[in-house]
RNA sequence: AGCGCUGUCGCCAAAUGGUAAGGCAACGGACUCUGACUCCGUCAUUUUCAAGGUUCGAAUCCUUGCAGCGCUGCCA
């Protein structure tokens, strides 16, 4: 499978990434022969999302298709944001993706002794000073269009420059008191490049490197580096990097690095309607119980993705159908969930559920009378088999295969109309038995003893549908979640749009009571007994007419199974009302 | 307003000066023991944001506009 996987993604369409990478690479490029390297420099401050997958797939599909390496790094230069809680998270989500950096694992923070060393070459070199601003002083000091920013520093002597920033180092000066700046252009019109801050000091602990350091590189200044030391030929981002490339090569530029110039190629970042994909508010969706948690299966990260039964073939289909570009668009949800269905479809078993249950009754089937059915697994793969189902003269059928009084084209149940039970046997409708509030509460049918598998002795064609059905005396009760949207607005991440307003209330269906083949239960209980259940995917099935739905990997029980609504199956059937 | 990027079908996206791919969605139809799948067909020719220009020939090159996005953290 996993073989599978790379072939698939390294035979993907080109791109303009990879065009500027074979030309590095080829005749007269600046990689000319070399290896191509890239890296995904996660920041370990929250869980990944799909927007992460398409850098993911990138920089490691990028290396594939050329036969390089991808290293994977923990980007974590700010000891205030970062925690060692998720990186476990990030780690066991790309392994489920299919990628695999090898022994090539870093953290941004094992570099900082050479960042501190380059930093003083910069000093040195009369490319950076030890600036006395104020953070409130520096945005005032910061200038705006057409104005240049100013520093009353910029023009301090190198030593002493060494020397403070020797005193940042050893924790002799107050956080915010100090900065060190890049000595680049006051006056540029990128921001950037007006003499950007490079190392900031803070009393604060960091999460691997403990209280050893009180000054830490800021990204513009840490990031060219680690690639720069790594080997990195290509250093890929998304494009509101782009303004920090000439910051990034003036880095690179001006530093001694032991290795080749890295290059940094930006591309435009995945946007899905219907959703959000900043951490900001996918923390606060969690933070304020909006959703069940970050693998809540309405929620964008992989672990909610998976936990909803997405899988990593679909996700991988995914971003290689959307192409890479520079164009900030906003990619339909409906993509993503075309290509979950689509390889659901080859892999998923069938099997009968019915999630809002309704009495059938075959009159003239004997009672006590019981048989078996051979039901296929899966038509479009005739090696997977088939199971039985139990049948008798009372079944569970879907409420809305009934209608007393049939809508134009509805060819389910109504009196006198006959369909196939999936399976079984031709019935035909002869009526139905109500409450006393007029409620429908058992629908009644007489079969056809000739048409046992499903087809007529005589042959006739049978124009009503093949409903699905389960048998009362052996189905088991299920919890069935469906989902919906998280939130009913196409944008909801727009700008002067309240997100949370956008919310859609019905997001969440739960159903109780659903009845499933007993063999489901055989596989909840198999699966309880499994020990990590949220790693990978859990047992996956279509049911039949319903849509495709997994164990859920949090709640399920063998008392009490419950199903994740992954996508629904298409419906074309749409009724004129 | 200064800097940077981007404008090709409802959405994503090819086309690298040679006469507008493909996928998704949608809509018809065929097939079907899943109203699924599959298959067939339709879906940018006063056409590539607009207007000019260069050229035998322009989505591609030039000019001028217009629109969208991003940038003035001691975040990444």
């Amino acid at each position: 499978m996993p073989d599978m996987i790379k072939e698939e993604a390294a035979s993907g369409s080109s791109n303009f990434i990879w065009d500027f990478v074979k030309e590095d690479i080829g005749p007269g490029g600046q990689y000319e022969g070399m290896t191509v390297h890239t890296r995904f420099p996660p920041e370990p401050n929250g869980y990944l999302h799909i927007g992460h997958c398409k850098a993911l797939c990138i920089d490691f599909g990028t290396a594939e298709h050329f036969g390089g390496l991808c290293n994977l790094r923990m980007d974590d230069t700010n000891p205030a944001k970062e925690d060692t809680e998720y990186v476990e998270a990030i780690q066991q989500d790309i392994h489920w993706l299919g990628f695999d950096w090898g022994d090539r694992y870093f953290y941004g923070s094992d570099y900082f002794e050479q960042d501190y060393e380059f930093a003083k070459e910069l000093i040195k070199k009369g490319l950076a000073y030890v600036c006395e601003l104020s953070a409130e002083e520096f945005r005032e000091f910061r200038g705006d269009i057409g104005i240049p920013a100013r520093s009353p520093y910029r023009d301090r002597p190198i030593e002493e420059s060494l020397e403070l920033f020797e005193k940042m180092k050893n924790g002799e000066v107050e956080e915010g008191k100090m900065t060190l700046r890049a000595k680049i252009d006051l006056a540029s019109g990128n921001f950037n490049m007006r003499d950007p801050v490079i190392y900031r000091i803070r009393y604060i602990n960091h999460h691997r490197q403990g209280t050893k350091w009180c000054i830490f590189p800021m990204y513009d200044f840490a990031h060219p580096i680690q690639d720069a030391l790594e080997g990195i030929t290509h250093s890929l981002c998304s494009l509101e990097y782009e303004e920090h490339r000439p910051l990034y090569d003036w880095v690179v530029e001006n530093v001694t690095i032991p290795y080749h110039k890295p290059r940094q190629i930006e591309f435009a970042r995945l946007n899905i309607d219907h959703t959000v994909m900043s951490k900001r508010k996918l923390r606060k969706l969690v933070e304020e119980d909006y959703v069940s948690g970050w693998d809540d299966p309405r929620m964008p990260t992989l672990c909610g993705l998976r936990r909803r039964g997405y899988t990593a073939q679909s996700i991988r289909d995914f971003v290689d159908t959307i192409g890479v570009g520079k164009t900030n668009g906003v990619v339909e949800l409906a993509m993503l969930e075309h290509c979950l269905r689509d390889d659901l479809n080859r892999s998923a078993e069938r099997t009968m559920a019915v999630l809002r249950p309704i009495k059938l009754t075959i009159t003239n089937y004997p009672e006590g009378k019981s048989e078996n059915f051979e039901l296929e697994n899966n038509p479009t793969d005739p090696e997977s088999g088939t199971h039985t189902i139990s049948f008798s003269r009372n079944l569970w059928i879907e409420a809305e295969d009934f209608l007393e009084e049939p809508i134009p084209k509805y060819k389910r149940l109504y009196p006198g109309n006959e369909v196939r039970l999936k399976g079984a046997y031709l019935v035909t409708c002869t009526g139905c038995v109500k409450d006393a509030d007029g409620n429908v509460t058992e629908v009644l049918c007489e079969y056809d003893p000739g048409s046992r598998g499903g087809d007529p002795a005589d042959g006739r064609k049978v124009k009503g549908a093949t409903i699905h059905w389960v048998d009362q005396a052996t189905a088991i009760d299920a919890e069935v979640r469906l989902y919906e949207n998280l939130f009913l607005d196409e944008q909801p991440d727009g700008p002067d749009k309240d997100f949370l307003q956008c919310m859609n209330p019905e997001s969440l269906i739960v159903l109780q009571g659903c009845k499933v083949e007993p063999e489901m239960g055989r596989i909840a209980k198999l699966f309880d007994e499994e020990e990590d259940r949220t790693s990978k995917n859990a047992p996956t099935f279509q049911f039949m007419r319903n849509g495709y739905f997994c164990l859920d990997n949090r709640d399920s029980s063998a008392d009490h199974p419950v199903f994740n609504r992954s996508v629904s199956l298409k419906d074309s059937f749409k009724p004129k009302k």
